[in-house]
DNA sequence: CTCCAAAGGTATGTCTGCGAGCCATTGGCG
DNA sequence: CGCCAATGGCTCGCAGACATACCTTTGGAG
């Protein structure tokens, strides 16, 4: 038997019970700037059925976001829950999962979604999509950019046309940020990471496959060394 | 909001219940070949806390495999459920997911993994494994081909050091698995694919990150271009 | 030859999560 | 002004999964 592969195939087969996992999932789209502050979110019986768990977890899960201040939830028609404009900090308890870990996930996710995306053809809404992500991001504030930086991310993602690729991103993506709250975000690294983004996407629509992996590997080589200094 | 992103986050949280999930690793560590034909699984027991469910779900997974004839149950001290040596053929039935996705995300994870795993510095065991699995692979039986290719494949995924890479990529290669078995294997095409494996595991010994990334996109290439001709 | 550790086999009570239905609230439309 | 559709709020019974405990089988160690 291959020893080491066992580590993967016989991991848990769920990381929690449904109500955390559908916590987890709400929390990432806000945080994730999916659904922003001030929007509202799927209905309750909409988010049951995308989700593939019942209303009642469903409400539970919402209920946990309302106490800790994420969402605040209207009835009637036209109500709904909406994502709160000031949303609290992220805990900083969590143990930091292996860092190499989640950064070698990230690299091989984001640099083949960046070359791929470059080595497709684009249509106009895609390409305006590209384009719309990177301005949001670039004139940020500084509190929203993890957010918007997340947002183009995402962005580069789906052009790929891989809903799967797009959602194993969001994930890796969502780990990297718990360990990125952690360290300082300051004025020069932003501007620097925006000079970055803009040749990622200068690249992708241009075409060019390999400028556009290159762009990607050195921009997300940036924060992995900040990381790795930060965290001791 | 977001509307393509959300696709990727609203999706379902579990894919099946404790059950299903559980047969599927359990058929996953037999088909690719991570618990060869002959070899014993880890007892119940193991099992049911490594994969965190209980041990009726295990027993009750492990008792749909035998009436399906991957494995055979033997008790008393040194027994064990042991994986048969003539394993039935898949089903045929099973939806082909979308193609197009399924080929993408192996293809980034794959072509990362190698590249990955060119860029660090082996240990002797690691090299001898990753030796070992491409001697297994190229002097392989057709009937066993699949299953020792994707022991290869799985042990370059372990070569990068990244956990979740690996399972990652155990996924992935499931998938994209399912589909190969519905198009017929061939002499001259498994002659080729050991010419690129052992092009991959050159390249990844000898540390260049980039022929290993060449070397591993051309033969997922050469599989992908096989299945869109099969398939439609 | 006996003992016993380790494996599969079985049974039971509890709890989580689900489905389904109904209630309460709200704001636009006729 | 009144209706009503869409939303959040709530309850109850059932099925799946779990933890735990105990039984049975087996073969090596002593």
């Amino acid at each position: 038997m291959v020893e080491h592969a066992q580590e993967a195939l016989f991991r848990p087969v769920r990381a929690g019970n449904a109500f955390e996992e559908t916590v987890e999932r709400l929390m990432q789209s806000i945080r994730l700037g999916v659904v922003a502050p001030g929007e509202r979110l799927p209905s309750e019986r909409d988010l049951a059925t995308r989700l593939g768990v019942s209303r009642v977890t469903v409400r539970e899960a919402i209920r946990s976001l309302q106490e800790n201040h994420y969402v605040e939830s209207r009835r009637g028609r036209y109500g709904g829950t909406f994502v709160r404009e000031v949303l609290p900090k992220s805990a900083p308890g969590k143990e930091f999962g292996d860092l190499h870990d989640v950064l070698t996930l990230r690299r091989v996710l984001e640099t083949g979604a960046a070359e791929t995306a470059a080595g497709r053809s684009l249509g106009p809404a895609e390409r305006r999509g590209l384009r719309a992500r990177l301005e949001e991001a670039s004139t940020s504030a500084l509190v929203e950019y993890r957010r918007k930086d997340s947002r183009l991310h995402l962005a580069i993602a789906e052009a790929t046309g891989s809903a799967a690729l797009t959602a194993a991103v969001a994930e890796s993506r969502m780990r990297a940020n718990e360990l990125l709250d952690h360290i300082p975000l300051l004025e020069p690294n932003l501007a620097h990471s925006n000079a970055q983004h803009e040749r990622i996407i200068a690249s992708i629509l241009d075409g060019d496959p390999a400028a556009a992996r290159r762009a990607m590997a050195e921009h997300l080589d940036g924060t992995a060394s900040l990381l790795r200094g930060f965290l001791v």
